[in-house]
DNA sequence: TCATTATTCAATAGAATAATTGAATAATGA
DNA sequence: TCATTATTCAATTATTCTATTGAATAATGA
């Protein structure tokens, strides 16, 4: 009964709505923006979002059908990965509408802010300048394999639970800079607050390494310089 | 019982998915679509669409909710349009993620040009350097209102159900390139066969209003040219 | 004022989606 | 081979979404 242009138009938005059906889920999103990071296995995932593991799975295979992301088995895991970079600028795009059009979310970071020490709200583009001039020391908090995946150059890699152990190797008198995942991610406000806790100045950069990209920076890849950068000050 | 992290993650990645179900609707995708060309009410959207009043008024109440779009009521219509042209550079995005990563999309466009005379896949990067140079004539199919919101410039507008009043203008022996609100959208397929049939050399410009900024050229506004253009030809 | 037109609202039924549970599968190493 | 571990599958329930219908509202002009 339907014209065959109405036929087309129908086929056609109806694939395009594949997308948009894969990112109509929270947890969805919150799963791809934690594969822009690195790629993971099921039970990590399903950790960091708080699903159980056969929803987390169902989950990604929604992500998979809609070809955002791909799986493949290694060994006893299965490793989600992007299918490809561009869904991750993607996601950032759909961040930037959501975080220009819904003013809740400021809200909300305000809110989840307010009373937190990592607050205190840095001129950022200054931070980011002293930052590529070299002149504040940059903590990389998230799990050493997303900084292996793609760090800020010159970023120290020092998951959240290690921070702890190598206080004693940061430089009192300097400024210091954590981030992590990106706007989203709370690792960073949480160093933030143990630092100051213990007399460093510190702040919170908000960018993650996607945005870190998007600002036009480049990134560096690879080993830790965790061990590196003890080394230095032993 | 939630942590405050987790309350945090909750509350902004479903905002984010705010404007994932938005998108989730191959309705509304074909809405936003439209809505890229020029203001519409609803009732103009109801028909472009094939939806009920009805639906069609609760689709962009959905769209508005996520503050995609905008409506204010001019006299007895109600007039919607993007909240920002950020959004439609958004749906762009999505558009070409969906038909980077969905092969589908290339199959069902193929289906329906197969059997067309709109189809022969032309050489579209020499097409448009043509364009550019002014050595094709250029027909803007779409209705007059969404040519006058924007269009490429030196194109004339002949909105579909005038192009056959306007074929004696035409010149036989030149190029003449048709375009319309982009790849989803077949008016100025329609315009190729007709164009054909008459022994114009006639081409489609898949590449919409939208696509032509997104490749960095300019655009024109405006009154419809189409009269200046006759005048020229009398 | 009343009739007309454009749009929205409200209620409903059917379809699609998400989370949960427990069972099934597949790779690994004992 | 068997037990273990990681993941997926299948079935169920609760929830949300979509399209439809008919009534309600709001602006317009007779």
């Amino acid at each position: 009964m339907k014209s065959p242009n109405r036929q087309f138009k129908d086929d056609t938005y109806e694939q395009l709505a594949r997308i948009g059906k894969a990112l109509s889920s929270p947890k969805r999103l919150e799963l791809l923006d934690l594969l822009c990071q690195s790629p993971k296995n099921v039970e990590t995932l399903a950790n960091e979002t708080g699903l159980s593991l056969a929803n987390t799975s169902q989950h990604l295979q929604t992500l998979r059908a809609a070809r955002l992301v791909e799986s493949e088995k290694e060994g006893l895991y299965v490793m989600y990965r992007l299918a490809d970079p561009m869904v991750c600028e993607f996601y950032r795009s759909i961040r930037v509408v959501a975080e220009q059009r819904l003013a809740e979310i400021e809200w909300i970071k305000r809110r989840f802010l307010a009373g937190r020490d990592g607050m205190v709200p840095v001129d950022r583009k200054g931070l980011i300048e002293r930052i590529n001039a070299g002149d504040v020391t940059v903590l990389d908090v998230r799990p050493a394999e997303e900084y292996r995946a793609g760090h800020i150059p010159g970023a120290i890699s020092v998951p959240l639970r290690q921070l702890k152990r190598v206080l004693a190797t940061l430089p009192l008198d300097g400024e210091i800079a954590a981030y992590c995942r990106g706007p989203y991610c709370v690792l960073s406000v949480e160093a933030v607050e143990t630092l100051r806790k213990y007399g460093f100045n510190a702040f919170r950069l908000e960018e993650g390494i996607q945005d870190w990209m998007a600002l036009g920076f480049s990134i560096a890849k690879g080993e830790n310089e965790t061990a590196t950068h003890r080394d230095d000050h032993k």
